[in-house]
DNA sequence: ATATTTACTTGCAAAAAGCAAGTGATTTTA
DNA sequence: TAAAATCACTTGCTTTTTGCAAGTAAATAT
């Protein structure tokens, strides 16, 4: 695992250096709640992230220990993207994000399902992301 | 208040459109947790952020309706800047960021009463948070 | 054997971040 | 009350990061 420069002693910060930008956490999103796992799915995102923005990202998240990469029991010519322990555990800041969005925007209709269950029972919603992660390995 | 690009509808994505780089977090935790509330304050950050990264930042934010600029009580020379309500709803992430940060680095000394706080009745950390910055207004 | 898929890399232009110095309005100090 | 310091920025320039388009090598499918 890498070891960062570390701008500063706080928390925040650690956490920032190590998912803080425009993409690590839609990678981490696709991973989570849209059950992507390899690199051609996490590149057709509804964001359109470029191919090398996304493989710099899948290193960086890496070397900060969120993703892992396995053989895919598919082919060899695939790669098998998963969220580590420490990538799982992004699930409640997930959460939060998404239950602040639904305050101040739209949400599409297809991920409505998925915020009513937040709503209706946050520490329930996380446990069973959890557990689905998990049984995926 | 901004009209944003979307790079798509996502709630998680509009959520990092507005606070997702490597600095604004930062500035709402220093607003939130630091009690600062001057640019000279701001400016003086643990991270040492750049003068005009940091004005830019400041108006990200207020653009986006995270933060507003008041009238310093004490001076004319001086802003007051400060967190809206949808600031504050920052709370909740700003705290799960601080738990997640827990389980992978060391927490400064000075910072663990506060992470005991967190642990010990999250919900009460976050109505209290949510307490004292309003009783600032 | 050839074409296609898969996971990337490379080269270059554009945008953003970072540094150091400066500015103008207030406010304090001598 | 004139000069020095404080405050909130801005400006100019360099470096780093992002983004686009095209390319590559290994594996798989036809």
């Amino acid at each position: 695992m890498k070891t960062q420069k570390k701008r500063s002693d706080c928390p925040v910060s650690f956490s920032l250096e190590a998912f803080g930008d425009k993409w690590s956490l839609l990678i981490v999103r696709d991973l989570m709640l849209k059950k992507k796992c390899t690199y051609g799915e996490l590149a057709k995102s509804d964001e359109k992230i470029a191919t090398n923005i996304l493989a710099a990202r899948l290193l960086s998240l890496e070397e900060n220990g969120i993703i892992q990469k396995l053989e895919h029991p598919d082919s060899k010519a695939k790669v098998l993207y998963q969220l580590t322990q420490k990538g799982m555990d992004l699930i409640p800041i997930i959460v939060e994000i998404n239950l602040w969005a639904e305050k101040y925007t739209d949400i599409p209709e297809k991920r409505k399902e998925l915020l009513a269950q937040m709503n209706a029972d946050k520490e329930g919603f996380i446990k069973n992301a959890f557990k689905e992660l998990e049984s995926n390995r």
